[in-house]
DNA sequence: GCCAACGTTGGC
DNA sequence: GCCAACGTTGGC
């Protein structure tokens, strides 16, 4: 099995909004970053944990924790001229962006913000707090797993 | 709203 | 294939 962290804007999907979701599970479309997406096509598996991470709001931070329940197919909003993810280079012959659905698992009974995950010696090695860092789509190790799930009881 | 960091695009 | 210009991400 393995771990992940995957980032979205509150704002636009929050955990609440994945958990009122249809049975907890979404399509978690619009990635349109290739790393991101090699991680979701090639190696994201049906039972794997991940951590459902708040960007781009105050506080940033992991709000709890999500499964893979689905794994790889088509991001069909692709081919939509009126998604805001078109994208004219993907065709349903040969798609170019995928996608996995995750499920709702559970919320941090304590949101865990970014300042207090940089303050953690056990987490510095982790790619989301290294500077520059873009991905929103990201492997982690079941040590940081643990740690960062054991902030947040 | 600013801006550093990064990814993508496109001319050459 | 290089690299400047541009667009996006996301913390602050």
């Amino acid at each position: 099995m393995k771990y992940w962290l995957i980032k979205s804007e509150p704002d636009v999907f929050s955990i609440d909004d994945l958990k009122d979701s249809p049975s907890g599970i979404t399509s978690w479309e619009g990635v349109r970053n290739y790393q991101a997406r090699n991680f979701m096509r090639d190696e994201m598996k049906k039972g794997d944990l991940v951590l459902f991470y708040h960007s781009n709001c105050n506080p940033p931070g992991v709000a709890g924790i999500c499964t893979i329940e689905i794994e790889s197919h088509p991001d069909l909003t692709a081919f939509d001229p009126e998604s805001r993810y078109f994208d004219p280079k993907s065709h349903s012959d040969k798609p170019v962006w995928f996608l996995v659905d995750v499920k709702f698992a559970s919320k941090f009974n304590t949101f865990i913000p970014l300042e207090k995950l940089r303050s953690k010696a056990e987490l510095q090695q982790m790619k989301l707090l290294q500077r520059g860092n873009r991905l929103s789509v990201m492997p982690i190790q079941k040590t940081e797993f643990d740690t960062i799930c054991e902030m947040g009881k």
